[in-house]
DNA sequence: GAGATTTGACCCCC
DNA sequence: GGGGGTCAAATCTC
C-alpha cells in the first residue's frame, strides 16, 4: 500500500510537471495558431483531470510515503544522539515542491522567506546533483524542528526539488504558512499576462509566474514557471558568474525560452545556490 | 567574536 | 553493508 501511495505521489508530480510544461508551451505559442493553442489548453486541462484522478486513487492520507525513514523510525539505541531527532522523522509532515529556476529572481523563489541554516550536503546515489539539508535557524533557540531538503533534479537542471519536513514552531511559523500557500497563478492566462509586462518585471525584479500545489503531509509538486532575465540584471545579481567576468554563462536557449544555465558552468551556479541561501533570503525580504 | 558553512564521521533503517 | 539523514569540529565570512 505504501508503494502504491508512493507511486501515486510520483504520478501526481509528473502530471503536474507535464501540465506546467503544457501551459508554458501555450504561453510561448504563436497566438495566431489557434488550433495549436487549443490543443495546448486541452492538454493542460486533460492533465489537470489526470492529476485529480491520481489524487483520488492515491489519497494523501499518509504523511510521507516517500520517506526513506518510512519504517518504524528509530532512536532507540541511538546512543549519544538526540533520540527525538530520529523519532520525529517518522511522523513529520512532508511537503514537496518542485521549483523551476530559469532566472536569477527565480532563485529567490527557491527560498521561502524563512531563515534556514544549512547543516549538511550529501551525494545521493543515482542522482547527478547533491542534496542540501537545511534546518530552521531557530532550532536551538526556539526548538523549531522544521527542515528542508533541496536537490536539483536529474532530468531538468533548472528544476529543483524542495522538500519541507516538519512545521515551523518558531516565530516564523506564520511566515512559513504564508509562503507555502503563496497565491497560485492560473496558468497560461497568467503566463501571457506576465509576458506582456516584461518591461515592468525587469525593472521591479518582482514578478514571477508560479503554479503550485501544496498538500500538507503529501508530496505534490509545484513547478514554478518563470521568464527571462536580461543580462544586465544577471550581472547585477551574479557578477561573479555572469558572462562579463566569468566562468558561468547564462543563455536563453532553454526549451521554455527562459534564461538557462550553461551546463558547462553549472558547478559555480550550484555552489552559489547551495552555499548562499542567505542571499535568496535577502532577496525575498526585498520583494 | 558570532553566526554560517563545510565536510568527515556517525547512526539508523532497509 | 549501503544509503540517507544528522552531528559536530574545523573553517570561513562579516
Amino acid at each position: 500500500m505504501v508503494e502504491l501511495r508512493g507511486e501515486g505521489q510520483t504520478l501526481t508530480s509528473e502530471l503536474a510537471y507535464v501540465r506546467a510544461m503544457a501551459r508554458e508551451l501555450e504561453a510561448k505559442m504563436d497566438p495566431d495558431k489557434v488550433a495549436a493553442m487549443e490543443l495546448c489548453r486541452a492538454l493542460a486541462s486533460s492533465v489537470d483531470r489526470s492529476i485529480r484522478l491520481a489524487m483520488s486513487c492515491f489519497p494523501p492520507d499518509s504523511q510521507h510515503a516517500g520517506s526513506p525513514r518510512g519504517g518504524d523510525g528509530g532512536g532507540a539505541g541511538n546512543a549519544g544522539r538526540d533520540d527525538a531527532t530520529f523519532k520525529k522523522r517518522k511522523g513529520m509532515a512532508k511537503v514537496r515542491r518542485q521549483v523551476r529556476v530559469t532566472s536569477v529572481q527565480d532563485m529567490a523563489r527557491l527560498d521561502d522567506g524563512l531563515s534556514w541554516r544549512k547543516y549538511g550536503q550529501k551525494d545521493i546515489l543515482g542522482a547527478k546533483y547533491p542534496r542540501a539539508y537545511f534546518r530552521c535557524t531557530h532550532r536551538h533557540t526556539q526548538g523549531c524542528n522544521a527542515t528542508k531538503q533541496v536537490q536539483r533534479t536529474d532530468g531538468d537542471p533548472l528544476l529543483f526539488d524542495v522538500v519541507y519536513i516538519g512545521e515551523h514552531t518558531c516565530g516564523q511559523a506564520s511566515a512559513a504558512a504564508a509562503a507555502q500557500t503563496a497565491p497560485p497563478l492560473a496558468g497560461a492566462e497568467s503566463v501571457q499576462q506576465h509576458a506582456g509586462q516584461e518591461q515592468q518585471r525587469q525593472s521591479s525584479l518582482l514578478a514571477v509566474e508560479t503554479e503550485e500545489i501544496i498538500h500538507q503531509g503529501v508530496e505534490p509538486m509545484a513547478p514554478f514557471l518563470f521568464t527571462t532575465t536580461p543580462a544586465d540584471v544577471v550581472d547585477s545579481y551574479f557578477p561573479f558568474i555572469s558572462p562579463a567576468n566569468s566562468d558561468c554563462q547564462f543563455s536563453s536557449d532553454f526549451s521554455a525560452g527562459s534564461v538557462g544555465v550553461d551546463m558547462d558552468h553549472e558547478a559555480p551556479f550550484d555552489d552559489f545556490f547551495f552555499n548562499h541561501p542567505e542571499f535568496f533570503q535577502s532577496e525575498i525580504q526585498n520583494l
